[in-house]
DNA sequence: TATACCATGTAACTTGTTACATGATTTG
DNA sequence: CAAATCATGTAACAAGTTACATGGTATA
């Protein structure tokens, strides 16, 4: 894995289109964050490490009097690209505050209805911000980013309703020991 | 956030039983490890400032000739875990190279049946440490801990069906394509 | 007796976030 | 004219991984 991770993200959002990092990061804002964010303290730097590398190259397109550098794709940075996508993905992992809290919630066990409440909503909220992007995406007309989007949707859809499924078997469990 | 994310998973581990450093790592990487890992150069160290902060006291119980020091919760140790797990979760990310490859299949449109049935290959590992896993975790008795194994083997029976049906897809697509 | 495991720890490194600085342009 | 947005960048910090060092014990 020579090509960093923002690297990659760089050199596959520089192939929808030659875009300045500005443009890179508002774009990733949008779309991968969900799955994979990046931040302008790695976008910059790494816009010059792939153009020192020779995997993109960099032209001055100014707005008016504000200075503005367009990235594209070299040759080299686009057989860089479809070397990585032809490589089987490693990396899956999942930071979720809200798990973490009802694994240990043998220590508060009155408040893990709130916990599995507390997931839902951050699931719902996630589900929102997916939804309002979605007809932006589905009018790009990529069927793959579009996909994505999909998969994100149904994920969210899942856990919202296992949690709701949860919270109802605790409430089953309550009245089973009140009884 | 003043208790860091590693000094919450050695609390709530803590509150499990008292264990040593190594006995921590040791359940972290067949429990949370799923949503939430560790390593021991931030476990150790940690210890440490928890136990200066007075949330944590460690004890020595050698085995043998083998130095051991074992931690367990402090009255404020406890009193910092359930004031966590009254605040509501806030953290809820993912990093999947896979959908990233997806995402910009545009570039490579021909390996996107290999990226699927690579995305569904990580799953599938991963839904078979879970399963390995179960009967331990059944066995122990915590109805929560149990309850986040479950969600963990239900999002990844999920996700394997999703890259199915997204590669059922694809083909249909090629057919209609070649006809 | 070699390998695996128990046990603790640190140093170097990589990765990533946040906050800040600068300055132009557009919009309400 | 203030606020938002476009645009680029860096420094300080936080988080996390990996590799290494040390040394005891159990097991094949």
């Amino acid at each position: 894995m020579e090509l960093s991770a923002t690297g990659r993200v760089i050199l596959g959002m520089l192939a929808i289109r030659p875009q300045s990092g500005y443009e890179i990061k508002s774009l990733v804002d949008d779309s991968t964050r969900f799955f994979w964010a990046a931040s302008y303290g790695q976008i910059y730097p790494e816009l010059h490490r792939l153009a020192d590398a020779g995997l993109i190259e960099g032209r001055s397109r100014p707005q008016g009097g504000r200075k503005r550098t367009v990235y594209r794709l070299t040759r080299g940075g686009r057989r860089e690209l479809r070397a990585w996508l032809e490589r089987p993905a490693e990396v899956l992992e999942l930071r979720d505050e809200g798990l973490l809290q009802l694994f240990f919630s043998g220590a508060r066990p009155e408040g893990a209805r709130d916990v599995l409440e507390g997931k839902r909503a951050l699931h719902v909220e996630k589900l929102e911000r997916l939804r309002e992007i979605e007809p932006a995406v589905k009018g790009a007309g990529d069927p793959f980013c579009h996909m994505v989007l999909r998969y994100g949707i149904a994920m969210s859809e899942f856990s919202i309703g296992w949690c709701e499924q949860a919270i109802d078997e605790l409430s089953e469990q309550e009245k089973r020991r009140a009884a």
